[in-house]
DNA sequence: ACTGGTGATCGCATTCGATGCTAATTCGCA
DNA sequence: TGCGAATTAGCATCGAATGCGATCACCAGT
């Protein structure tokens, strides 16, 4: 396999991509006629900012440091509704579970075999690539996953 | 987005890519020891010229409709010893259960929105991609999935 | 062919992530 | 402030997959 690694590596380290602001979140919810509680409120806060690929059990955790007693099932529910609303995605891996990410901007994924590490990468040229197979298929999406091992494993 | 739909289409078509046959199947078992019970090579046959993405369900139900009594157990056991030893490969999705792929050529995959079917397709110039966010991972695989809707669906 | 030993089979229990259900609660609008 | 509708939280349930172990059977060596 080989895979052109680009120049602009460092410019997109920089940018930092995350869910919409809390009170951006709040409006849409309300859009929705979705009630906006603190449990939800405090997860948009969670989900702010948040740069990695986080599970449900781990906001959970996260979320009961700050409000103890919220539960694991309104912590899905919540994910759920935004996820539904395309405020934010998840993908599933072999062996794991789901990853929510706050990150909806177009990108890809490099996933470490060892320790399951999830991380952006951003793929150019993407309109080169020829395929063949489609016959009737209408594609409207593609998402990369590269494994490999990462740099604490390595 | 924009995808190049290769003029080579119909030939990939024609090829069909399976699991290796029965006998070769039978001697990688014996080199490691591994019995060749009539379970197996029930499930060899089943596999061999299958060129979908079977979940282990699926092949239970061949399986039995041929040995009543095979367990999904079994099953799931044989699968997963083929998989280790790279004759087969298993595929994950969101929402539902493992596809085994008896095909281990190197490919991508097409999977309808609506009713998840699954079809193999084969990227040309992969190495066109310029990648980048990898900073430390060393990447060994690639596998694109492209999501869309099926003639049927469509 | 027989036999011993190691690996396989199969059914049952168990795990784990995720969702269904619902009484009690709370949000949000009037 | 009060009402109706949505939400919460806890527990039950589900589905896919694996752990376990008594019994079975493949197969190498005789
Ligand atoms: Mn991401
Ligand atoms: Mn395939
Ligand atoms: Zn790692
Ligand atoms: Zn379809």
């Amino acid at each position: 396999m080989l895979i052109r690694t680009s120049c602009r590596q460092e410019s997109f380290a920089d940018s930092i991509f995350s869910v919409r602001s809390p009170e951006v979140l709040t409006s849409e919810f309300r859009a929705r006629s979705l009630k906006v509680t603190p449990q939800r409120q405090l997860l948009f806060r969670l989900l702010h900012g948040h740069t990695g690929h986080p599970t449900a059990e781990a906001l959970y955790a996260e979320a009961s440091a700050q409000m103890p007693g919220i539960s694991l099932r309104t912590v899905y529910q919540t994910l759920n509704d935004l996820v539904s609303m395309g405020e934010l995605s998840s993908l599933q891996f072999a062996g794991s579970s789901t990853r929510f990410d706050p990150n909806v901007d177009d990108h890809h994924h490099a996933r470490c075999d060892e320790c399951g590490e999830l991380r952006d990468v951003y793929v150019d040229h993407f309109d080169s690539l020829l395929v063949s197979g489609f016959a009737g298929f209408t594609p409207e999406r593609a998402s990369i996953v590269f494994g490999g091992v990462c740099a604490d494993c390595g």
